[in-house]
Parts: structure tokens; C-alpha cells; sequence
DNA sequence: CGCCCAAATGTTAACGTTGCCATTGTGCAA
DNA sequence: TTGCACAATGGCAACGTTAACATTTGGGCG
């Protein structure tokens, strides 16, 4: 076997192009201060030595690792994919790279996330919230660690980011009521889950702005199966003419459910959903239904990480919101 | 403003703690030869000073990053976010972290995602592959970089995972012939989906096995309006009885296509898909699919680069074949 | 011709950790 | 009592990089 390659150093550069590895750091950064012919000797050296900078060299010099930490609670879901889509962007952005972690949830608090990322080599550190962690108002985060959190609550110490749950309601139930719509049907979610939670008070609050009383909510769970139940249940209402599903998961169900009660969607009853997940799946139907940005939510938080870099950025909040993307399941009763 | 807090070193811990920097280094690895008192008044100081370990000094000691790097030409991907969910496992298990990176792909080749990489802190490599990179078979990983890339292909140089898409379509092939069906139609997608070729493959051979010529088949394109048009054309094929769909949107808009030909699914006509992706979202139905295990292929990759530490294990190429999942959209011909 | 300035390059030290070897202390056998 | 093994701890150096400062060189100008 060919002799063992210990990894190149500047010094193995510098002793190659006949330069002080100083030159070669130099070089490595571009400075004007080094002649062009000098760097180009320097540049050859390093080519024939294949040369990489070591990042651990590196950040211990610099104290900084131009890398953001992704903590997860649960890799698998809604909208991970597209919010690590936006992760990458930004992180590529801003010449950072992003580490992710798992958190086994036990105990689900911040305080394991944030210890978690404290061993690694990060300059700022995104925690995925799925439900509420036990030590969210306590949590402090650790010192020259920022870090922000993806959820719609506000903290008080840490930037927050998320989809805006409550004005996706609004803006359906505002489309719906703008086509003739006297009031609008809801088909919930579990109640533990907090986006869902807000989603609901959207409606509630919405319909009550346009001094409606909101109608009984249909709990469900998710899933297609829960929605056609709802559906089923919902034909008998002569006052319904317009559901509104918590995700389109359901809000397809609930159409299987109505057909199979002899409704006809859109013209008996017009059905919107949240989310955008049916995609290709169905293929005879156009679900009108709410579009989230996750990219940008994911955006967002390394850019606050990455973008403020030295100078510590204060505390903001933000919520981005969603797109109404109009489908075929959706009447117009003027 | 309280006084700007330098990060925590050995040394402060040492000082606080009335013994030498060694001492401390060799509590936080838990050696026995330091004597449990002395542990506790070093742990006791760790505790007050909020000492944590530099990941960089460390790094740059041991020459050793525990990180495996994870590169993606494409984030957005069917079965993406259950790699991840594997790679994070996995490394969990090895006590290393996983950094993501989103190589665009211009060119698309493994040398521009093996150079990205080099500059981080990572001591392996995982390759999603989605397509052909056009330096496949010239390709050689960097030096004391252990590559895997994802990929059905095999590579004299790096080991490779990934689901096996001929085992896949042989399982449903005989799962439909063992049920009494005569043939088996195939619902195709593009010709450059390496996966999706494979999947077609392995229908045609499988059926040749049996001593059968491959019916013409229908050529799609991933979505369920391809599959709805394609019910649409097999509804009308007397010999048709059962149709393989290369995934499950268009296994489902194969369904919908053929009752809207009056067929009915599976009274008339069986379906099977692949993928397993509808998972809650249709309600009426539970479809006969394939479910790969994708996060057995995450953790396969980081396994081969974790578990190997300093040892150099070979090359090795891995393909993890998938589940076929029962659902109600097939019928027993027997 | 000497002086000064700027450009180009070199030298040193430090970032935090830990492997190696040296030193000190303690108990036990010869 | 001496010698020796072993347990516990300390000192030192090095990993690769780069900021800060030091030095050299060459050129312009009085």
C-alpha cells in the first residue's frame, strides 16, 4: 500500500511554492497584498498537493463555524421537506452549512435540543416545534447560541417563525363569504395540535367579524377517513353550502363523503382544504386549497441566523402566510 | 450589559478546579484513572463555568469530525424526508451528526458535490443520487473520504444503497399472477427515471420468467392524470384484468379512469401501485402498493460510513427490497 | 545619495483539546 | 528499610489556521 496521505496543510503548501504559510493563507483568502505571479505559484502548489483547507484549524482560529444547527423533534412532517428546501437556500446563501439533528422527544423540551446542538459545531441553532415543549416559557438560550424557534407562538427570547395559521382561515372563509356563502362549515383536528388550534379560532373569529355565529365544528383527525365521516354527516344540513377542512387530506374525504350521500361538489356543497398536499394524487379534481410557503419559513430562520453573523439582531417574530390557490371545488352563488 | 462571555475552555475549568487542563480532559472522557472525587469537584466546576467542549479543537486534535455530510442535487423528493429520518438515526446511534447540503447541480456531476463537502467538517459522505451524473464512471472519492452515494447503480469506488426496484415489480408480478391473473399491464413512467426503468425491467422479465410476452404498455408520466388516461385506454382491453401502476398517484388515477369507464376496481380490474405514498389521503380505498423502507437505506449509508470509524471497509452495494402492502384493490382469480 | 513610504512577504503566537511522557504519591513485598 | 509497581496527576507539544506585528524590498523624491 501506497504510503498513508496525512491530510495537506498551508505548511506542506508553503513549503512546495516556496512561500510562508502566511502567503499560502493569503492566497487561500484572495488578498490583494499578494502578488498575482506569487498567488499563482501558491494556487499551482496547491492544486499538484490537492489541498483543502482544514475547518477545524479553521474555526478554532475564528470561533466560528459558519454553520447552522436544525433540530427536529420529528423529521417526518407535513412541510419538513420544503422547510429544509429552505434551510439549504439560505444556509448556501450565505456561504453556511446546516447540521441536522434528531431530538428524541424525551423529555420534549428545548433545553435537550439546545444541549444537544451545544456539542456541535454550530453558530445558531433552528428547533423545529411540533407541539409545545414543557420548558417554553423558562427556556433561555444558551449564550452566543442564537436561535430561533419555527412556531407560531411568540417567545420571549428567541425569534420565532411559522406559517400564519389564523389568516389562512381568514382568507377562506373571507373567499367563501366574497362568493355568497352565508357561513362556513369547519372540520377540525385533533386538539392538541397548536397550528390546528389557531385554525380553528381563524374561522371562529372570521365568521364572528362578519357577525355570523359559527356553526358546530366536525372534529376529525387528519385523515381522509375522518373527512368523509364528516362529509356524510354534513350532507343532511340543508344550511350547509361551504366546508372548510382543516387539511386537504380531509377535505378530500369529505367530498367522497357528500358524493356518497348523492351531494354534488361544487354545486351543492363547495369544499376547501389547507396545505396543498394532494399534488398529482388526485386526478379529477382540482382542490381549492391554501398553499404555505415552507421554503420561506425555513429561509427565514437561517437568515436570521446566518445573515445577522456578528452583530447580535434582535428578537422578531414572524409569520408568514399562505396563498389561497383556487380549485374547482368551489361555487360561486352570486 | 454584563461582561462579554468568552467561551468556556479546559483551561478556566482547570483553574476553577485546582487541577492541571489533562485532569479535565480526562473527566470529560470519563477516564478511570482520575479519582472520583476529583471528578466531581472538575464536574462541579464544569457545571458552574457552563463548560461545553469545542467541537474545533477537538476536531482539530483528533483529526476526526464525527459528521457524516449528506448531499443532495434535489431536497424535494419522494421518499427524502424517510432518508433523512434514517440518515439521522443512524448517525444518532454512532454519536455523529449529519450536515446537509443542497449541491446545485451545474453540472450535475459527484465531483462538484465531492468538492462541496470537502470544505466542510465531515469525515464521509452520502450522495442522493436522482439521476445520471455525468462523471459516474469516472469518478473517484476524495482521499480519506469514504463516499456512499444512493443509487441503484453499482460503483467500482464507492458503495452504494438504495431500494430494489426490480425485486419490487418481480413481487407484484407474481403476487398478481399467483392470484389467478394470465397478465400483468404496466402503467410506465419517463424514460429517464433510472428507477422507474428499472421498475420496467423487472415487470418484463418477471412476466418472460413466467413464459409470458409483456403486453404493450401505457406510458405515463408520474401523475394521476397520466393514470386516469391510461385506465381510460385499459378499460377498453379484454384481456386486461390486472395493471401495475409505477406509483400510487397513478395507480389511483388509473382507478378513477377506469370507473369512469365503468370498470369497476378490482371486480373487473386489480390495480397495484408502488410507493405506499397516499397513505391517509384517499378515503374509500386502501390501494395494493410496494413500501420501501427508505430510512433502512438512510441508515445503511451512514451505518457504512459511522460504523467503519477508522477502519477502511470495502466497497459494498446494498439493495433493500420493499413490502408489498395489501389493500383492497385486488382480486383473487382463483 | 539618503530618506521615507508602500508593497510584498515572513515570524510569532494563539485558538481548545488531548496523546505522550514525566512526575509524584502510596502501599506492599522482599 | 529499600525497592518497586501502580495509581493519580501534571507538563508539554502538536493538530491547522490566521490576526497582528515585523521585516524586507524597491521606488520616488528631496
Amino acid at each position: 500500500m501506497a504510503a498513508v496521505k496525512k491530510s495537506v496543510s498551508v505548511k506542506d503548501v508553503a513549503r512546495l511554492a516556496g512561500v510562508s504559510e502566511q502567503t499560502v493563507s493569503r492566497t487561500v483568502h484572495d488578498s490583494p497584498s499578494v502578488r498575482p505571479e506569487t498567488k499563482e505559484r501558491v494556487r499551482a502548489a496547491m492544486r499538484e498537493l490537492g489541498y483543502r483547507p482544514n475547518f477545524a484549524g479553521r474555526s478554532l482560529r475564528r470561533g466560528k463555524f459558519k454553520t447552522v444547527g436544525v433540530a427536529m423533534f420529528n423529521i417526518t412532517g407535513t412541510g419538513n421537506l420544503d422547510r429544509m428546501e429552505g434551510f439549504a437556500a439560505a444556509a448556501d446563501k450565505h456561504g453556511y452549512a446546516i447540521t441536522l439533528t434528531k431530538v428524541d422527544g424525551h423529555p420534549y423540551t428545548l433545553e435537550s435540543a439546545s444541549s444537544r446542538m451545544s456539542a456541535l459545531p454550530v453558530d445558531g441553532m433552528v428547533v423545529i416545534m411540533n407541539r409545545m415543549p414543557a420548558d417554553f416559557g423558562t427556556f433561555e438560550p444558551l449564550p452566543g447560541m442564537q436561535t430561533v424557534l419555527v412556531t407560531m407562538l411568540e417567545h420571549p427570547l428567541c425569534s420565532t417563525v411559522d406559517n400564519d395559521q389564523f389568516d389562512c382561515s381568514r382568507q377562506v372563509v373571507e373567499y367563501l363569504m366574497g362568493r355568497g356563502h352565508k357561513t362556513v362549515h369547519f372540520i377540525s383536528c385533533p386538539e392538541r395540535s397548536l397550528s390546528g388550534m389557531r385554525r380553528e379560532e381563524g374561522w371562529r373569529e372570521t365568521l364572528r367579524a362578519h357577525g355570523i355565529e359559527p356553526p358546530q365544528l366536525v372534529r376529525g383527525d387528519w385523515t381522509a377517513q375522518s373527512g368523509y365521516a364528516a362529509g356524510q354527516a354534513l350532507a343532511d344540513d340543508p344550511t350547509c353550502t361551504a366546508i372548510y377542512a382543516s387539511n386537504d387530506a380531509m377535505a378530500y374525504g369529505c367530498i367522497r363523503g357528500l358524493e356518497s350521500r348523492g351531494k354534488r361538489v361544487p354545486q351543492d356543497v363547495s369544499v376547501v382544504g389547507v396545505d396543498d398536499s394532494l399534488g398529482d394524487i388526485v386526478p379529477d379534481r382540482r382542490l381549492t386549497t391554501v398553499r404555505f410557503d415552507n421554503k420561506r419559513v425555513g429561509m427565514w430562520a437561517v437568515d436570521k441566523i446566518a445573515g445577522a453573523d456578528g452583530g447580535a439582531s434582535g428578537v422578531e417574530h414572524m409569520l408568514i402566510p399562505g396563498v389561497l390557490v383556487e380549485g374547482d371545488t368551489v361555487r360561486d352563488l352570486r
